[in-house]
RNA sequence: GGGUGGUUAGCUCAGUUGGUAGAGCGCUUCGUUUACACCGAAGAUGUCGGGGGUUCGAGUCCCUCACCACCCACCA
């Protein structure tokens, strides 16, 4: 059955992709040789939320790509997939859902809500994988893993072990100090209602107002404030001031205000430290404090302090001694009824009126009233309209507020420095190295990083509380009790799971001895029979007063228990994905896999999760098993639409993979993203681009389709070893294989993916298909040549095939196993190493000479409008040797491209024929009435014209002294000889144009 | 405010140690010669953002200016 002539990707990809998984081409290992050194990739895990898009289509080709060229070199290869639990981003999609249904997550049981979300990650795990799939992303499936595996609550079929490697991490840093709790002001986002890290805010420029406000100073002070200034700027007139003004894009923040701050040099108001403000409203007194973050070039030097509500005051208070004040709701709303910090030293009078107008009022209602209640009080001092930088949730879109919680934190001071040894020592290099530069200075700045999130769906935190007590005491102290941090949880044959001892609070204390601070080293002695887990402290004083009253009256010392409760927050995703690249090999457990293929060989990302997750990985990889989590880090740019905008959702300008796969098939829309992975260059997408590569995966089947109506592939059995030719094109055609392979190996070693792809779209297209196919045609047709021809050809399409098959795996694979008798198939076909050696210089001289002429001829016919149907003679004025053997050898090759029918010498170019000019020698067209002689003067004056202007350039640089002393010897012997030869070739134009100019 | 990258043909972009500019698309002309019209042949188009410097020689190295994009940090 003949070919069809193009190839039908719809049909043949899902079929060529599922025989190779059911054939498990893509396990680790496979098609290693004995011995082979590994390669391996982590795929950077999609977060389960979701849809594929161009950016994963374009990473998970460039990691196809190093993976199938691996694997065909031998590499004992690993491509690592999986996906993220991204806790955030998925809770958020789940309550969504919920939303629709008119219900919240509080709705639900913790575990109802995150067994709701485990259906949501299985649903979508599977549509990641099937776009991946339609991709051809040759990732070893079996292996598949996911940040959450194992972890409490997880369905059957989602067992694992990265929960494990998470939770002992964590035990292991707590042990080590490296990750503490501590209250401290983080980014809250209000609509999630959790903290977020320092990378997850963004800021937005927002349209604001700076309004000022007038604090009066308390026990009549007074400050002197320049009224007037000479020309010099120094002040001629004061005015006595009983007043400070503090101005604030935020007043509602005013309520937590403790301290007013001036600059401890400042002449204007060194007298007011220590002394005191009064905070309108309420009646506060606010501490006058020097510290030298006040500018007294700023507005009027004085700025308020809210510690508990800004980031800068937090610092001024630490070092000043002022009280934070938390006067918010973790929604965002305020918080003054029943806050005693808050009421503590106000006037009863303020208090009454401000809790009853602002208690439980969203902060921007909370600001109209303030703004308005000072302006009718006359305290507000004007404002202005102010465009500043306001910082947001990434994810929610909603303004952060700066709030004062309890948090973990990882103390990353104290392992970021190995992380930055690795890429400074080059053990860890990053490529485009321009990217260096910014993980350098990331790092070398890094704030703790918080770690604890106020979520359900997550790794929650492996530590229990407890109650600080005497826990020998009949009675229940008096007072609230404290809590007292007991420990990460830990056994000292490994790793528990949280949730083998959630819900068995009865079994508790068969594991409290186990606790990594031991019960009985608690700051307090304890004395009790067991430890039961209860959900939260409220339940724990209950439980104990219950256990302590039971036990005055039985007086029966084993009803005395002792309640703990977990923390409820779950960690930071970046957290565990921080960890993919060891947690997806086995560890802790130390496999095979991971003594194999870790550390990895390369990662590919994108720049936008460098400091999300490289450097993060870099640093646990280094604090948890001190190694290094890979070798190379490529960082790819963004994939834009056409027009170089961020393809975004809001913005519809989306181009979804499949839908392109779907229209082009996949190996067009990879080609495309290879030959666009420019280093470090956003690439822009149009669809124009792939229907053109879409068009070379139809020439390469053509090229294919000629072979087998010639009978190429008849008796072709696979072989790597390149056939010893001895026509002329076809040694020449076996050393430009040759140099293609050099080419893509050199390209791809040095991650040039770009020069790889466009590369052998120049040779398969411009060389094979453009001159060998033609060159082959006579060939074939001549009994002395066809054998060795066919041979030739069929070697040279195997080639080919290889060298695009990790670039476009499917038309390739197609083409392989339709053809020839293949041992395998192509995705594991050996990948050749032939070189230089295969370069015959001669046979490469020769042809050049040869597609010179016909060039040549071609161009002269076409600019003389000669119709292109119409077979000419060609006339040989004069020839040197090489020229000569170049014509007896491939006479009918030039022939039949050039259409000339014969060949016959002439002394000189005769009248009413055009001149062709060939290195080493001149042939003429005869076209006497065909042409006309002014037609044929102006395409000679033309060419010369364009000789003329290189060689004053060549002869300006020869007749230079100084080049001739300083250039190089190959590069002045290289513009002799270029001078000589287009001094030849116009010499022979001139005499040309000379001639017709006779004759006219 | 700090930093990074970019500015090359009408469009999108390559251009690796400095040796005299390329590709694809688009455009023009011609063409269905037994692989391919998702094709073939031929052709036109660039003071390589401006200015200065180093050099025999600069798209490439240095300085400077302009504009664009992005990242980081924020001024109450």
């Amino acid at each position: 059955m003949p070919m069809e002539k193009t190839f039908d990707a719809a049909e043949a990809e899902a079929r060529i992709y599922a025989r190779w998984d059911q054939d498990g081409c893509f396990a680790a290992g496979a098609n290693a040789r004995p011995g082979a050194d590994p390669f391996s990739i982590m795929i950077p895990p999609p977060n389960v939320t979701g849809a594929l898009h161009m950016g994963h289509a374009f990473n998970n080709t460039l990691q196809d790509i190093l993976t199938r060229w691996h694997r065909m070199r031998g590499f004992d290869t690993l491509w690592q997939p999986g996906t993220d639990h991204a806790g955030i981003a998925t809770q958020m999609v789940v309550e969504r859902e919920l939303a629709a249904e008119g219900k919240s997550r509080r709705d639900f049981s913790r575990d109802d809500f995150v067994a709701r979300v485990w259906q949501q990650k299985v649903k979508s795990r599977g549509n990641i994988r099937g776009q991946l799939e339609r991709l051809g992303a040759s990732c070893d499936w079996s292996r598949e893993a996911f940040t959450m595996s194992g972890a409490p609550g997880a369905p059957e079929g989602e067992e694992g072990n990265f929960h494990d490697a998470v939770i002992k991490v964590f035990v292991d840093l707590y042990d080590k100090g490296l990750i503490y709790r501590g209250k401290r002001l983080v980014n809250w986002d209000p609509h999630f209602e959790t903290a977020i890290s320092d990378l997850e805010v963004e800021q937005v420029e927002t349209d604001g107002h700076m309004w000022r406000l007038r604090y009066q100073l308390a026990d009549g002070l007074t400050y002197d404030h320049p009224t007037a200034f000479d020309e010099d700027g120094n002040p001629t007139e004061y005015e006595a001031r009983d007043y400070l003004t503090v101005a604030t894009t935020r007043p509602e923040t005013m309520l937590g205000d403790t301290g007013i701050a001036v600059h401890p040099d400042d002449p204007r108001y060194t007298h007011l430290v220590g002394k005191e403000a009064i905070l309108p409203l309420i009646g506060r007194r606010l501490k006058i404090v020097a510290d030298s973050y006040a500018d007294p070039d700023k507005g009027t030097g004085a700025v308020k302090m809210t510690p508990a509500h800004d980031f800068n005051d937090w610092a001024v208070g630490e070092r000043t001694g002022l009280q934070a004040i938390n006067v918010m709701t973790p929604r965002a709303a305020m918080w003054l009824k029943d806050n005693a910090d808050f009421a503590e030293g106000c006037e009863d009078w303020g208090l009454t009126r401000v809790i009853q107008a602002l208690d439980g009022l969203d902060r921007y209602k909370a600001r109209e009233w303030i703004v308005e209640t000072a302006d009718a009080e006359g305290w507000l001092d004007g404002m202005d309209a102010d465009r500043h930088m306001v910082p947001h949730g990434d994810r929610s879109k909603v303004a952060i507020e700066p709030y004062l919680t309890d948090q973990w934190f990882v103390d990353t001071a104290r392992i970021v420095q190995p992380a930055l040894d690795a890429v400074r020592d080059g053990r860890t290099k990053i490529l485009p190295e321009q990217h260096e530069k910014v993980y350098f200075h990331w790092l070398e700045n890094i704030e703790p990083w918080c770690i604890s999130r106020q979520l359900w769906w997550g790794h929650q935190i492996p530590v229990w509380y407890g109650l600080n007590m005497w826990a020998d005491s009949a009675t229940l102290p008096a007072g609230d009790l404290d809590e007292v941090d007991l420990g990460a949880l830990l056994l000292d044959d490994g790793i528990v799971h949280a949730g083998d001892h959630h819900h068995a609070a009865t079994d508790f204390g068969a594991v409290a001895k186990a606790f990594h601070k031991d019960i009985a080293s608690l700051p307090q002695p304890l004395n009790v029979a067991r430890v039961v887990e209860v959900e939260d402290k409220h339940a724990a004083i209950e439980a104990l007063a219950a256990s302590l009253a039971d036990y005055a009256v039985s007086q029966d010392p084993t009803h005395l228990i002792y309640p703990v409760w977990r923390d409820a927050d779950v960690l930071d995703t970046w957290f565990s994905s921080g960890l993919w690249p060891i947690g997806t090999l086995g560890w802790p457990e130390d496999t095979p896999e991971l003594r194999r293929y870790f550390p990895t060989s390369v990662l590919i990302t994108g720049f936008d999760i460098i400091f999300f997750w490289v450097a993060r990985m870099m640093m646990m990889q280094l604090a948890v098993v001190n190694q290094i989590p890979f070798h190379t880090v490529y960082v790819h740019a963004l994939v834009r639409d056409e027009k170089g905008k961020k393809m975004s959702k809001s913005l519809g300008n989306v181009l979804d993979p499949l839908d392109l796969i779907d229209d082009f098939g996949a190996d067009a829309v990879r080609f495309t993203l290879t030959s666009m992975a420019a280093m470090g260059r956003d690439l822009k997408l149009s669809k124009d681009r792939i229907a053109g590569y879409r068009n070379f995966g139809t020439k390469i089947w053509n090229a294919a389709r000629f072979a087998e109506m010639n009978g190429v592939w008849e008796n072709h059995a696979t072989h790597i070893t390149p056939p010893r030719p001895t026509a002329t094109v076809n040694r020449w055609i076996v050393g430009e294989v040759a140099r293609a392979r050099l080419a893509v190996d050199e390209a791809l070693a040095a991650y040039r993916f770009n020069d790889a792809a466009n590369g052998l779209y120049a040779f398969v297209w411009g060389k094979v298909c453009d001159w060998y196919v033609e060159f082959a045609k006579p060939l074939l047709a001549d009994e002395a040549t066809a054998a060795e021809t066919r041979e030739t050809m069929a070697w040279v399409l195997d080639q080919c095939l290889i060298l695009l098959h990790p670039i476009m795996p499917f038309v390739t694979e197609e083409l392989w196993s339709t053809t020839g008798h293949r041992p395998k198939p192509l995705i594991w076909a050996d990948w050749p190493t032939y070189g230089a050696d295969l370069i015959d210089a001669d046979a490469d001289r020769e042809m050049n000479w040869v597609i010179a002429l016909i060039e040549e001829i071609r161009s002269a016919r076409a600019q003389m409008h000669v119709p292109v149907g119409l077979k000419l003679p060609l006339l040989r004025i004069e020839l040197d040797a090489a020229g000569r053997a170049a014509w007896d050898n491939n006479a009918a090759l030039i022939q039949r491209l050039a259409r000339i029918d014969s060949l016959t010498d002439a002394p000189s170019v005769p009248k009413g024929a055009i001149t062709i000019a060939a290195e080493g020698g001149l042939f003429a067209l005869p076209l006497e009435g065909v042409i006309d002689i002014a037609a044929e003067q102006a395409r000679l004056a033309k060419t010369l014209e364009k000789l003329e202007k290189d060689l004053t350039g060549l002869r300006g640089r020869l007749s230079n002294p100084k080049f001739v002393e300083s250039a190089p010897e190959d590069v002045v012997e290289e513009t002799r000889d270029l001078m000589a030869q287009k001094d030849d070739e116009a010499g022979k134009l001139r005499a040309a144009l000379a001639r017709l100019a006779e004759l006219a």
